[in-house]
DNA sequence: CTTGATGCTCAAGGGGCTTGAGGTTTTATG
DNA sequence: CATAAAACCTCAAGCCCCTTGAGCATCAAG
């Protein structure tokens, strides 16, 4: 049996990260030693692990909730977990798009900023003047 | 002058998020009107354009409070603007090369799945298990 | 003068943890 | 076996950047 700090280096994830997931209902409660410490099979290290790939994947609590609700039901098409990690793929695609234009102008502002003063310098200005983007990012 | 919520449409802040920056001082407590609400010059508006293309950026609220405050030293160097704004680009870079290992990986997960059962369903095969990965995306 | 939109303040919520205080259990060492 | 250090416990609050809601006041149009 492991300890909650056994689990954490093994796992990766925090020590008070994991009293959090029980709380949310992540993971279930851990058996208790005599002393009331949480004690943890290597099947809940396995547990942890998934939560913590999919957490690292970008998942929320909430879709790693589905998929765990659905891994518990073997018999269920394959469908449903392949649209969640499909729209988690969507999610980060979105995000990237925007990231390349947040890029692109910041780019732009930091190459062009030769000025000694404040007074002109370009960051300022092309922050204050949102018609000095090529793009619009927003 | 502007009310509020005329100040809300011009800038695409929200009208609680304006109330918001001002408790945090990021804009400076509006005049009022006799009956109490606030009232907003043109002045305004463009300080609140600039934070709100600062934000749209991804700068924090930290980041945006020094912008300002060097903006209204005129004679100071541009070096520190440009700073910030070269941090907030690698901060971006950043992000996005995560974000392409996760779309990799994503990718690589759900075009896997041609099973029909979550028995066998790749998605969560490869969630549970990290060594399935190609790239060490964490 | 009434009505409906807009405004006000103050407090709490949300996501996903993290940090801190104050105390108990476990383990290693003498 | 006694002690001390390390790890554990609970509960509450903090963080970032807003958003939402309750309950009331003001404003512009008809």
């Amino acid at each position: 049996m492991l300890t909650i700090g056994d689990l954490s280096k093994a796992t990766g994830v925090k020590v008070p990260t994991i009293r959090y997931y029980e709380q949310m209902g992540l993971i279930s409660p851990a058996e208790r030693s005599e002393g009331n410490q949480r004690r943890y099979s290597s099947e809940e290290r396995e547990r942890l692990a998934f939560i913590r790939h999919a957490r690292d994947l970008g998942l929320t609590i909430d879709a790693i909730r589905a998929l765990i609700d659905l891994s518990q039901h073997p018999e269920r098409p394959c469908r449903d977990a392949d649209r969640i990690a499909a729209e988690q793929l969507a999610t980060v695609r979105r995000k990237i798009a925007r990231l390349r234009k947040l890029e692109a102008e910041l780019e732009r502002i930091t190459s062009h900023c030769h000025s000694d003063q404040i007074s002109d310098c370009y960051v300022i200005r092309a922050l204050a003047n949102h018609d000095l983007c090529h793009d619009d990012h927003d």
